[in-house]
DNA sequence: CAGCAAAAAGGACAAATGTCCTCGAATTTA
DNA sequence: TAAATTCGAGGACATTTGTCCTTTTTGCTG
């Protein structure tokens, strides 16, 4: 849980003690590998802090193709944010690209501690600001690069990513084709 | 106020009364076409919901071009949301693309809102889960799509932006070049 | 360890998009 | 109103990216 303390320290001062009172809300959980967090057309009824392992988050597009929106790692919350809040099904699933320890809240218990206390409506409130503010940055700037420009960048920013997902599935999260993204490795290897 | 008050009813259960008790923090305010609601470089201590008109808000990239990252509408919320949460410097412009009118609030009334009611603690953290589905639902759609699927995409979602604003600045929303707009225009006509 | 299946690399060509430019229309300013 | 400026359309060519395919590599399973 510790890794977990000291991410909700770097968003909103908290005490020791006040994150024991509360941790008994949170489950810790374990993935293996190629196994769902959420599934396209269940509702999402948790949340999750990734305390080890990496996900990934997709959906499906008109093409009926895997689109890859998302790569959380270690550190990170990650959730089917839109049917967590709102409760309805899901459009997104998140799988795991590797064995995944992660610690969980049910949206239930999340709605007692926003009732419970303004320190976690502070926390919801920040966490969903910065969630803002991460997606506005990947959109903008995916938007407009180029191909190699995005891979670049997803080399500086993620490069843990980089090794343990599989081409496919960076080339749909980049926006770009397998083979464009094996010309620009190419390209870079020499 | 009464849009805003719409607005807000559409997020959170809210009654007239509890509206007027609160409604002395908002202040109208027009802007004239051209003209900035934040700029480059200065810390941003207003949001603001559009009453009527439209704002466009852009960033300068690496190349010294202007990006247009987003264009709000009326019954919409806009603000340098960067800026304004942390009260740094603005790392984007928000401008008027036609005469404009604006219900703003002050960062230190939001903060006392904030502390006096947990009404307001749910209707931020709302606001700010809603901007985070927005802009997820911009990013995934517009990476994955070709310059005339992005098109098409703004002319059926959002067709009064296409009237007001320059080609040049649609062409860098989409994050495509004028010429290619150009080239989709007289494909699309034709 | 051999054989199979899945994933990645890459060839050949086509399509989409960008770059650089010119021209005419619209808009602003003196 | 005339001149100046900005803006949008579009020609010609270059570059990037995509499509479809085959080959190579990797990883798994019996």
């Amino acid at each position: 849980m510790e890794s977990f303390k000291l991410f909700l320290k770097s968003i909103v001062p908290l005490s020791d003690q006040e994150f024991e009172k509360y941790s008994p809300y949170f489950k810790t959980r374990t993935l293996t590998r190629n196994s769902y967090f959420a599934e396209i057309g269940k509702t999402s009824h948790e949340a999750a802090f990734i305390k080890k392992g990496l996900l990934r988050t997709y959906y499906i597009n008109e093409k009926s193709e895997e689109v890859t929106s998302c790569f959380c790692a270690e550190n990170n919350l990650t959730a089917s944010y839109k049917s967590f809040i709102s409760q309805l099904p899901s459009e997104l699933s998140i799988q795991a690209v590797e064995d995944t320890e992660l610690i969980t809240i049910s949206y239930n218990d999340l709605q007692i501690l926003y009732q419970k206390s303004a320190l976690w409506q502070n926390i919801g409130r920040s966490i969903a600001e910065r969630q803002y503010m991460v997606m506005e940055q990947y959109a903008s700037v995916l938007c407009n690069e180029s191909a190699k420009e995005k891979y670049m960048r997803m080399l500086e920013e993620q490069p843990a990513v980089i090794n343990k997902a599989s081409v496919n599935d960076i080339a749909s999260y980049l926006g770009i084709t397998r083979r464009t993204l094996s010309r620009i490795r190419k390209e870079i290897t020499q």
